[in-house]
DNA sequence: AGCACGCCGACT
DNA sequence: GTCGGCGTGCTC
């Protein structure tokens, strides 16, 4: 073979047998353009069929035994799929056991042969580099720019208020920060790909941006562009140039030259949990990334994840201390024990104040969502319900019965309250309580506007008037809230996951980093640790709490797992592969869906890779085994193995 | 997945 | 003899 006439390609499937390299002669017509990165197809099984794949490398020789196939087309002569971004996939699939090809297909949007045809003939100026930015806000006096330099892994805390840019727009803190330290990494010719949970972050970012680089240095990949936008930024981020990559969750996978920043803001938002196969949360992609790249990684957030905690914990990521924050002026007003959920009242001094602030200017109530959530709890004392055995949530099978753990099965027949000492469980709803006519109505001649999921506000002016918002959905305040009210914390806590706790204090923190410096906020029924974490902004710390406390239930963080869903026997069968492995216990199996049995696989950090090798290698011979008919019924079902590792709802 | 190959029952 | 049924195996 002359050089560079086999051309590896990675099948574009999500089948487990497909996931590696199959080799393919590259013939005299694609010599020129069958370039590695470039979009192929190729034809899979004899004649018949041709499948989309990558050119991942060339090759002088190959390995392989068969005679090989030719290349088909190649698709485009663009390289879309970069060195660097290969290796993240197929890292990243392999510590999930999942398949590489699904990991591109968040990489790399789909072509646009128009936008690339004009892309090609004109690439277009990415403008110049900026001069010397000014420091980091939030952070030691060079602190933050000698980590970048050296491509430190750094955790910060974010200045809990907003900011105004010299456009007059205001931004929380945080953005400032950001957008800062990625001009930092752009004057010395880096890039930067800054990860936010949405859009309305995204948004301060960018105006943060604008204050300090040109915009042509900026790249946009949300959700919110049009395909064809979405791939011309994409081309020219594959351009060796400096860039900020500005996006969602799937941000962390977009090429970028001479990386030099990750930055992830708030990663303990859900939205950043990624629901496409392999479900790798973006954290773990960019401390993979970071690793590979020898990038600098900075993590901020009003809140400590957990995950962050344990990482800073093992010394992986440094703690940076913020200086010059101002720290929000939080008020807990706890109040006698409700009866019922549902009667919460706005304690008299908060509302005093309160309906003072709001002749002001924009005053924050924050409410839980809508809807109600079934969980259960003490008949006596109303104390959530978690399995003796695991600690894991009770409740009752959709197809009925004894309540049980969602997570081991156990059943919970001989329950006993860990407070009261009760027996019985009761079903208590959870839902959300005060509607904003309530409020209009407890607040008159005021101006009332809403902000939630639906139809999300994104800022308001300073102006008097109340902003009614779900948690989450709070738009930003011009010079900020004059008073932050956060209502339903009691039903928030209420809600079935293991994780309540943090989200509140995540909810709680980042409403109070909407308030002007000094406003009082208002923690309305909150008690305990909880509350104390908030009002002393000392999340940190409560998450090293809740790390230990996971460390001693073996909850993730504290280690890995992985769930494994499928018939009884194809389940039994994966988790004796792995049970053997050092650091690895079971937990289950438990009924599931459709007949099916789910085991949960808990295993140190260090057992991920054997226990990634095998759980893959059972996905794979599941899926090549034989499909035996099942007797007297013609129906034959395709046989599921499905692994996921590391999935943030469970437990 | 999706398609070809192959080894047993009803057919020209 | 051989057409085609579906179980089985493989994909460079």
């Amino acid at each position: 073979m002359p050089g560079g006439a086999v051309a590896r390609v990675l099948v574009d499937s999500p089948l487990p047998q497909l996931d590696q390299f199959f080799d393919y002669s590259v013939p005299e017509r694609f010599r020129a353009s069958a370039r590695p990165g470039v979009r192929v197809r190729v034809p899979l099984r004899t004649g018949g069929r041709i499948a989309d794949g990558w050119l991942v490398e060339l090759a002088d020789t190959s390995e392989y035994g068969g005679r090989l196939s030719e290349l088909e087309d190649v698709v485009s002569e663009v390289p879309l799929l970069m060195p660097e971004v290969w290796a993240l996939a197929r890292a990243v699939a392999d510590r999930a056991a999942g398949n590489a090809s699904d990991v591109l297909r968040l990489a790399i949007p789909s072509r646009y042969v128009r936008v690339e045809r004009t892309w090609v003939a004109a690439p277009g100026d990415p403008g110049p580099l900026p001069d010397t930015p000014p420091a980091i806000h939030g952070a030691p006096a060079g602190r933050v720019e000698a980590g970048i330099a050296r491509g430190e892994r750094m955790s910060l805390s974010a200045d809990p208020r907003p900011l105004r840019l010299p456009t007059g727009e205001w931004v929380g803190a945080w953005a400032v920060t950001i957008a800062v330290a990625a001009a930092h990494a752009l004057a010395a010719g880096r890039s930067s790909i800054l990860v936010v949970p949405d859009y309305r972050d995204q948004g301060q970012l960018e105006a943060a941006l604008a204050a300090s680089v040109d915009p042509r240095r900026v790249l946009r990949t949300d959700a919110r562009q049009s395909g064809g936008e979405r791939y011309r930024a994409f081309l020219d981020a594959t351009r060796d140039e400096a860039r900020i990559v500005i996006g969602n969750r799937s941000t962390v996978y977009a090429p970028a030259a001479r990386l030099g920043l990750i930055a992830i803001w708030d990663d303990g938002d859900a939205l950043l949990n990624e629901p496409l196969a392999p479900g790798v949360h973006p954290r773990d992609a960019a401390l993979v990334r970071q690793e590979q790249s020898g990038s600098a990684l900075l993590l901020m957030a009003h809140t400590r994840s957990v995950e962050v905690e344990r990482l800073v914990e093992i010394g992986w990521v440094h703690d940076i201390a913020p200086v010059g924050s101002a720290k929000p002026r939080i008020i807990p007003t706890e109040q006698q024990a409700t009866p019922e959920p549902g009667s919460a009242r706005i304690p008299s001094a908060a509302w005093r104040q309160a309906q003072e602030a709001v002749r002001e200017g924009p005053v924050l109530v924050q409410v839980a969502r809508p809807g109600n959530a079934p969980l259960l709890a003490c008949d006596r004392c109303r104390e959530p319900a978690r399995c003796a055995a695991c600690g894991g949530t009770l409740a009752v099978p959709r197809s009925g019965g004894d309540p049980g753990c969602v997570l081991c099965g156990t059943r919970a027949s001989a329950w006993r309250c860990p407070v009261c000492d009760g027996t019985k469980l009761r079903v208590v709803t959870v839902g959300a309580s005060r509607t904003a006519e309530e409020l209009g109505r407890a607040f008159p001649r005021t101006r009332i506007i809403l902000s939630d999921g639906e139809r999300p506000v994104l800022k308001v002016d300073a102006e008097p008037g109340l902003v009614v918002a779900t948690r989450g959905a709070e738009p930003i305040a011009d010079g900020g809230y004059r008073a932050v009210l956060l209502l339903d914390g009691e039903r928030m806590l209420l809600r079935e996951s293991l994780r309540v706790a943090e989200d509140c204090l995540r909810w709680w923190s980042n409403a109070s980093a909407l308030a002007a410096p000094g406003a009082p906020v208002f923690l309305v029924g909150v008690a305990g640790t909880l509350a104390t974490a908030l009002s002393t902004w000392r999340q940190a710390e409560w998450a090293a709490t809740e790390l230990a406390a996971r460390r001693a239930l073996r909850f993730p963080p504290a280690v890995r797992v992985a769930s494994i869903t499928a018939s009884n026997a194809a389940v039994a069968r994966a988790v004796e592969a792995v049970r053997a492995i050092e650091g690895v216990d079971v937990l289950g199996p438990a009924p599931a869906d459709d007949g099916l049995e789910r085991a949960i696989v808990r295993f140190d950090y260090a057992a991920g890779a054997p226990v990634a090798r095998e759980l893959r290698a059972e996905m794979i011979r599941v899926a090549t085994e034989r499909r035996r008919p099942v007797a007297g019924r013609p129906a034959r079902r395709p046989p599921v193995l499905r692994v996921r590792f590391d999935d943030p709802d469970v437990p």
